[in-house]
RNA sequence: GGAGGGGUUCCAGAGCGGUCAAAUGGGGCGGGCUGUAAACCCGUUGACUUCGGUCUUCGAAAGUUCGAAUCUUUCCCCCUCCA
């Protein structure tokens, strides 16, 4: 039994803790399963941080097994405090419907959806921990938790010893949580639930309620939490967060950020982010010696399994052109500007304070000092030059911010 | 309830009547070197500016003063110790 679904999780690196790895796989080997990944809903689309837990759906499908995709909308009304410090913002409930409407979009890209038999089932727990009753929820569930070991938990503990407030409405998250998989485990049989490494509290107490209530076994799973090199959680950069929703987000601008992977993240991610076999992702590895080839290869695979192919080679044809070939891609991002300001002539400090590029036009001034703008390939050395319709070629005009930012400028 | 300590720019943290748009470090951004990497080095880091300046910032409000992040009063919030 090489070629299983847990053994390549393991191989992948996606495996951090199993509840009971030896008997979830004897079942995985022999028949398919359902199992679940559970995302919250506070923002319109997920981020990269999130997409470990999406390729191992995806893994899923591959072996046979098929995944349900729990859309929080119950338990975002809550907040997961598991890792945070403080109570978060939260949202009302159409904001919420609106988010998972969004990030549906990208399960619905990034899963396989037409092979009826491995096809993710959509579930939102607000469908049932919104009807709940109180008084019977209580007598029912909640008097399978004892408080003693509920206290034992990080994500309530952590928050104790600094002292900081757990609301009463948080420290029933975990209830809510293991209440969604007794649900799926009874009403869909579903008997996996994955989840990243600080979900540990809340899988196990799933499993346990499953046990005393049904007197079955179901089983959790965590990944391991993915960190940079550089230290940071994944995901998150200051100029925003990797969106996966091509709204946020080019596709450009994602296989961008894959390129621009620290070298020593490659391999890593290469096995996390792609679905190249590991035999041949070795040999690979083994051959090239520019890892610069490793990362255009991580970038066009990751972007095809998000995008699809098309926009994966247009952005590497754009990324080609521009950095390889000094001229521009037409993948670019775009900034329109009217004809008639052009037939003016323009200040270039207010062209490009006039795009959102920067946030400030002092800033632009500074930039514009630091030789961080150049303009078809020239610096620009003076913030008050005027710019005329025969800087441009073919209507376009080539305005880049640093090394990396380039933008096509559009007559409209 | 009693006794103290504190809230400063993205963060940490100095300043304690004018020389303060506020030291220093971190982070960010830009430049250099490279490989669209890391490390390192340099610059920059409130807004607007005709580059002379102007305007808004040091928990909130009111006051003292020619002048306040700095002094006074009230209020709000945090922390430490005792009960």
């Amino acid at each position: 039994m090489k070629n299983t679904f847990l053994h390549e999780m393991k191989e992948r690196g996606y495996l951090n803790q199993c509840t009971d790895l030896e008997k979830l796989s004897h079942i995985c080997n022999n028949k398919s399963i359902s199992g679940y990944i559970g995302f919250d809903c506070t923002a319109s689309s997920l981020h990269v941080g999130s997409l470990l837990q999406i390729m191992i759906l995806r893994l899923m499908q591959k072996h046979g097994h098929q995944p349900i995709v729990l859309l929080g909308g119950g338990t975002t009304l809550i907040g997961d405090p598991s890792g945070k410090d403080s109570t978060r913002k939260i949202l009302d409930q159409i904001k919420i419907k609106k988010n998972i409407k969004s990030i549906k979009k990208v399960f619905n890209k990034i899963l396989n959806t037409s092979n009826k038999n491995v096809a993710p089932k959509f579930v939102d727990n607000a469908n049932w921990l919104n009807k709940l009753n109180y008084i019977q929820f209580l007598r029912d569930i909640g008097s399978n938790f004892t408080i003693n070991k509920m206290l034992t938990f990080d994500s309530v503990k952590l928050r104790l010893e600094r002292e900081q407030s757990l609301s009463y409405m948080e420290f029933n998250y975990m209830i809510l949580q293991a209440y969604d998989f007794f649900k799926l485990f009874k009403d869909k049989n579903c008997i996996l639930q994955i989840g990243g490494s600080d979900q540990w509290g809340n899988i196990v107490n799933g499993v346990d309620l499953i046990r005393r209530k049904q007197k079955k076994e179901a089983y959790g799973l965590t990944t391991p939490l993915i960190t940079l090199a550089s230290g940071a959680k994944m995901g998150k950069t200051e100029s925003g967060a990797i969106w996966l929703n091509k709204d946020l987000l080019s596709p450009y601008d994602y296989w961008q950020f894959w390129r621009n992977t620290d070298d020593q993240d490659v391999e890593r991610f290469l096995k996390f982010f792609t679905e190249i076999e590991l035999t041949e992702l070795e040999n690979i590895v083994k051959k090239e010696n520019n890892i610069n080839n490793l990362k255009i290869l991580l970038a066009n695979e990751a972007t095809k399994i998000l995008h699809g192919d098309e926009a994966s080679k247009k952005a590497e044809k754009t990324a080609r052109d521009t950095f390889e070939g000094g001229g521009l891609g037409s993948d670019l991002p775009e900034l329109k500007i009217e004809s008639n300001e052009i037939e003016k002539g323009i200040k270039i400090l207010d062209l490009i304070a006039n795009q959102k590029i920067l946030s400030s036009k002092s800033e632009v001034r500074r930039a514009i000092a630091n030789k961080g703008f150049k303009i078809n390939d020239i610096v620009i050395d003076d913030e008050n030059k005027i710019i005329q319709i025969k800087d441009f070629k073919k209507n376009i005009l080539k305005l880049s911010y640093g090394k990396k930012k380039h933008y096509l400028v559009k007559i409209i």
